[in-house]
Parts: structure tokens; C-alpha cells; sequence
DNA sequence: CGTGTAAGGAATTCTGACACG
DNA sequence: CGTGTAAGGAATTCTGACACG
């Protein structure tokens, strides 16, 4: 159930006038920011780009950040980090999650 | 969190192509099922059908109803006495909140 | 009843480029 | 650097209809 969720929200399957409306942002600039790296839309067997609700949470944080001032090679950066952190603390989780197991085994 | 995946998979954003794909129904029977009031996609200004996940689960089930033979107003039937069932489940779950939320009242 | 198909039009998407700044 | 726009082509979607059964 919570993966299913999970699945919706990572499916890409949104084209980009779709997305345009979602985000308010335009064409031109969803292209651009996926030009720069900020996001990879999945391509259709004949180009069509197709985005998830992930790739629109995502635009509208870099909407954000624009609109802040912030340059497109600086909210790479920003979103690198963001996910190396996140990547640690996953691990940590695992990690954790294996030693709770091996320490239970066999006591109930 | 529940909340926002809840909400991803009954936002209508997918159009008829990849609905398609992902249910390896054609758009004719599709639409047909529409015309049949087994689902409602929302309509764009412009007039394009946009699918929800829960619009393209549902067609998963209608054709494997309609594989089985079923036609589509006994498959309409089906689904109508589920929603009830469904409403009636929802209703009595939120009268037994609201007796639970009296009860405890002023208690903690 | 349920689905395929050809028909014609309208809107979408794509890429590469020029423009402005 | 970031975004708008005109350009031309290719694929999408829509509706109403005829066909088969």
C-alpha cells in the first residue's frame, strides 16, 4: 500500500504541457532546467519527454529558488548535497535495521 | 505524507496514450468504457481525456472482468454496489470517531 | 455489444537557432 | 545565464461514422 504510493509518485508518465500547468513553469524553462541537470524526464520510444510527481515537486522547489536569484549550477549543487545526505542516513537506517535483526534472532 | 500519496494517485494527469501503455488496452476501448460510465477522465480546456492512477487501476480491473466475459453493464453494476459498500464502511468509521473523540473528551 | 479503422482537423512536442542581456 | 519566440516536421488526440457480428 505505502509502496504502491510510493510508485505513483516515482512513475513518469506526465508529459510537459501537464507539468507547464503544475508548475506554472514554462516549456522553455522545464527543457532548460533538464539541459542543466536539475532533472531527467523519461523519454517515450518517440522522444516525448515524461515526467513523475517527484520531477514536479522537484521544478517547483527550483522555481523557488530561481525566484530567489539562486543560478541553475548552484541548485545542483544544492540538490547534490541534498542527496548525499539522504543516502548517508538510508544506509544508517539499513545498517540498524540489519544489527536490530541479528540481535532479536531467535528470542521470540 | 499518507495525505499527499492519496492525493498523487487520484490527480487526473496522465493522457490517453499513456494510460494505453500502461493497461495495454486501446484508446478505442478506452473511450468506449468512458461512453459505458465506467470512469470519468477529467477534460482539459481543450478537450483531452487526463487519467488518474486510480482511473488506470480501475481499467486494469475492468479488463479482467471483460476477459472473463463480463459485459459492461454488468461490470457498471459491480461497481456501483462496491462504491456503496464502500460509503457505508467510510460513514460508520467516522460516526465511530466522532463517538470515540466524545468519549474521551476532557480526559487527558 | 464491443472493438477496429480511415478521415480530417486541431493542439502537442521536439530540435536547433536567433534574440536579448 | 535564463528565457522568449518563430520554424517545420512528426506524433497525439478528438469526434462521428461505417464495419463486423
Amino acid at each position: 500500500m505505502v509502496q504502491e504510493d510510493l510508485s505513483y509518485k516515482d512513475k513518469k508518465v506526465i508529459s510537459i504541457g501537464t507539468v507547464s500547468e503544475l508548475t506554472g513553469l514554462s516549456d522553455r524553462q522545464i527543457r532548460y532546467y533538464e539541459e542543466r541537470h536539475l532533472l531527467t524526464p523519461h523519454r517515450t520510444s518517440r522522444g516525448t519527454r515524461k515526467y513523475s510527481f517527484s520531477d514536479v515537486e522537484r521544478l517547483m522547489e527550483i522555481a523557488d529558488k530561481r525566484e530567489d536569484g539562486v543560478q541553475t549550477a548552484e541548485i545542483l549543487k544544492e540538490m547534490k548535497r541534498k542527496e548525499e545526505r539522504q543516502d548517508r542516513d538510508l544506509r544508517k537506517k539499513m545498517l540498524q535495521g540489519q544489527l536490530n535483526a541479528h540481535f532479536r534472532y531467535g528470542r521470540k
